[in-house]
DNA sequence: TTAGGCGAAATTGCATACAATAATAGAATT
DNA sequence: AATTCTATTATTGTATGCAATTTCGCCTAA
């Protein structure tokens, strides 16, 4: 009866598709990475068509590059999208917690309070935790039953994952879990408004520590030093 | 000098997909419509190949269904995916005039004010104005250079056109025209509340035309004859 | 030493071939 | 006549092959 115990779920294509993906959102492969198909078909056990298709999948969401003739790569997003895409995903976060307040099951309670727990488990371990609080947005999104808000809210979540590796300081989320639970609370009360401001405060707390404070322009670079040296 | 005169844009997958896109956008593939590879393929003039990342691509864009096996089709969405997709439209385009109100420049308005002057123009016309209708919130998110936004967007726009094709009525966009011009309007004033208030209710008022009073499973349809037969 | 160019190797773009799966039609049985 | 079974055909899944393009190392010339 067992049909194919080897890759689960869909064609493998999907699988190769999975594996990049969290290759990428755990960055082991990070921004900018060349993504030789077959390479990438070598390791992975499948021949350059199934790696092409995961790879134009991969960049239809914004996470791999695909430059003509010159081959795929990790995305490399500028510091201006990373401000668009938080922008958009505030629009869309606010969304779902409007649909979810006052509305959550005692299940889904449950699985958003485990799910917190273990985000304060894995405080120590930054890659884990990283992947950890995404997640948790992942994962209120899906409780909306909307299927186009899933699938964006998804994307945008993955994509947040290349911005901060970019952008982002070194042990930026700490506080974020505690601003989970807080955001749970006010869903759980239905007080949609509270929950949309803490959404907000939470996504924005994320941009400002990420996005705001980093000199990545050679310009912004060379100033610190031109002003060490009296150079104006 | 001239490197290659066909094929505008991109790799021909690319030109391929816009051609299935545009096709079904139009109606001329209706949702439902298989999408055989070798067909489509001969008929464009590329291999299978070409077509299949065409199809990968139209799938991730919620535009064909990609059944394992059992190969593409339009996509057939569901009502509660069509008003899902509409709640999702709503919080992006929210975004959209929240970010444009006050200030168009008065190019982008000479722009908004002939887009609309097209519809008018073509308002006879059934397909095009219903073309013409999408383009004109495809033009506005345009106008946010926010990347993800303007992807979300066409591609929300996009399979709405489909949402319509199967639940909307006949003759639903006579309207939608005059209040594309007020929304314009409000955006010019920079009554940046008064603007997502319009454009709440435009985009309302397109699903409660389309999607509600749509009597589409057996039972309803049996309903309206039984009444007629005096059958309860 | 540096710049430029030339050729080999690597890599992508695309088509095609073959295997696997599903769709179809026709025959045989009831 | 209806139905199930089977053989045939059509279509998809995947790998591979070849041409085109890029990349890289190496050599030459200033």
């Amino acid at each position: 009866m067992a049909k194919k115990m080897s890759d689960a779920g869909g064609g493998r294509s999907q699988a190769v598709h999975r594996a990049l993906k969290r290759a990428i959102i755990d960055q082991a492969l990070p921004p900018g990475s060349k993504l030789p198909e077959d390479s990438i078909g070598e390791r992975l056990g499948v021949s350059r068509t199934l790696v092409r298709e995961a790879l134009v999948r991969l960049s239809q969401e914004g996470l791999v590059e695909l430059r003509p003739n010159k081959g795929a790569a990790v995305a490399r997003p500028s510091l201006e999208e990373g401000r668009n895409l938080f922008l958009t995903r505030m629009a869309l976060e606010r969304l779902v917690v409007e649909t979810l307040s006052g509305n959550l099951t005692r299940e889904q309670i449950d699985t958003l309070s485990a799910h917190i727990a273990g985000e304060e488990a894995a405080r120590t371990e930054h890659a884990a935790s990283i992947r950890l609080a995404g997640e948790f947005h992942t994962l209120l999104a899906q409780m909306t039953n909307n299927a186009s808000l899933i699938r964006y809210v998804n994307e945008l979540v993955a994509r947040s994952s290349l911005i901060l590796a970019l952008y982002g300081r070194p042990h930026s989320s700490e506080c974020a879990v505690s601003e989970h639970r807080e955001l749970l609370d006010k869903l759980i009360a239905g007080k949609t408004d509270e929950a949309a401001a803490l959404m907000a405060h939470h996504l924005d707390s994320i941009t400002a520590r990420a996005l705001l404070p980093t000199e990545n322009s050679i310009q912004d670079v060379l100033a610190t030093y031109a002003v060490a040296e009296g150079l104006a």
